[in-house]
DNA sequence: AATATTAGCAACCGCGACCGA
DNA sequence: TTCGGTCGCGGTTGCTAATAT
């Protein structure tokens, strides 16, 4: 089929927002909501086309997007799921709560892009470059250690959304009273969240034990909802029913095992994505790696586009934790190498004062993701 | 001070997926 | 099943501000 032009471009305006154009827009959407998008634009008395509102709305004007310096947790997070998930933007700003995919493609290109060539790492495959160490057994192993979790992680998201997909056409009808009251508190994300909880029987609990609930607790001001991001096709806090997540700073990968497991010993191989979620301390004990041990015989590698996930669908069991462990350091040494940026802000004295002590850590760069990598062991079913 | 270069970001473009008739 | 409409995503462009020369 031929694509339709997204509008008639004779006398629409391209460009720069003005003030005004905003105004008519928010106002518009405030009290009729966006509805066709190709149809508000007439109905705004704007001269743009639905495609440029959609944008105007998504990536500035909408109330609950955040602006502004990127908190290296934010950064973190960039850098974790972009190693696991690529240039999916829009899947990358499902777990940055406020931010527009747009934003954080604009930050890594930007930003985080040429900080990691600056550090001689590749940015597409976010492991070192060939010219800058060498040939080494342990690229080698990391390039394979990424990729594969690149691919747990790419089936795992669209099993995710498809079983949300599901899960909202089964039962809308009967969640629609209870969601509306919910969302009339402002959390519209954990009545969905409540209502897959009733709706789907939970699977039985990942094989691991688990020191803490969730990691994708309610934040303090906003909970689930704030892990939303309207411009997603996968909305995050409906899925975090089965979430394993963290490793940023300070945090470990867990698994929820109270909450079950919805895709099947799902797991989250990727970073805190909110500075404001809980995430476990480096202190606590009993922290349990993401993968468990699993032999290579376990391993599927999913395709990139597959049925519906179930716990049928797979015998695999997630990444050993060597493999967490390798990602969690692997960033985390990225991010000490953030300092070079961030020197230039000066609006945020304590997070400079730990980036100053990392510096020296920043030297070492080179030898920690070595022995990261070699620490890794060799039965890994991701090596 | 003037000009050139670079960085940052908003917005556009084209494509593919989804959905309903 | 086909087709057209719509939407969302990712890549890219182009403008503006900041910085360097």
């Amino acid at each position: 089929m031929g694509r339709s032009p997204c509008c008639d471009k004779v006398g629409l305006k391209k460009g720069p927002w003005t003030p005004e154009e905003d105004q008519k827009l928010l106002a518009y959407i405030e009290e009729h909501g966006h509805g066709s998008w190709r149809a508000l634009p007439g109905k705004a008395g704007l001269q743009r086309c639905g495609k440029s509102c959609r944008l105007r709305w998504t990536n500035y004007l909408r109330p609950d997007i955040k602006r502004g310096k990127f908190s290296l947790q934010e950064e973190q997070t960039i850098i974790q799921l972009h190693a696991l998930l690529g240039n999916r933007w829009s899947a990358i700003a499902t777990h940055l709560p406020k931010r527009t995919d747009n934003e954080i493609k604009n930050y890594w290109n930007t930003h985080l892009k040429k900080r990691l060539a600056k550090m001689g790492i590749d940015p597409v495959t976010h492991k070192p470059r060939c010219d800058a160490l060498g040939s080494v057994d342990g690229q080698n192993k990391s390039a394979a250690n990424l990729s594969h979790m690149a691919q747990w992680e790419s089936a795992r998201l669209e099993a995710e959304a498809r079983l949300v997909r599901e899960s909202k056409l089964r039962s809308e009808a009967s969640f629609h009273s209870q969601s509306q009251a919910q969302q009339q508190l402002g959390t519209s994300s954990a009545s969905l969240l409540s209502h897959l909880k009733q709706t789907t029987p939970p699977p039985p609990p990942p094989p691991l034990p688990t020191s803490q609930g969730s990691v994708w607790s309610k934040s303090s001001n906003g909970g689930p909802l704030d892990l939303e991001s309207p411009t997603s096709t996968l909305s995050f806090s409906e899925n975090a029913v089965h979430s394993v997540v963290g490793f940023g700073d300070n945090s470990t990968t867990k698994i929820d095992s109270s909450e079950g497991g919805g895709g099947g010993g799902d797991w989250r191989g990727y970073g805190n994505g909110n500075p404001t979620l809980s995430t476990s301390s480096s202190d606590e004990k009993e922290e349990v790696a993401a993968f468990p041990t699993a032999d290579a015989d376990d391993m599927v590698i999913f395709p990139t586009t597959q049925g519906p996930w179930s716990p049928s669908t797979t015998t695999a069991k997630p990444p050993p934790a060597s493999s967490s462990c390798f990602v969690e350091g692997f960033t985390d040494l990225l991010l000490q190498n953030s300092d070079d940026d961030d020197k230039n802000n000066n609006d945020n004295s304590e997070e400079e004062e730990d980036e100053d002590e990392d510096e020296d850590d920043a030297n070492n760069y080179w030898n920690n993701i070595l022995n990261l990598v070699n620490s890794s062991p060799s039965n890994s079913p991701l090596f």
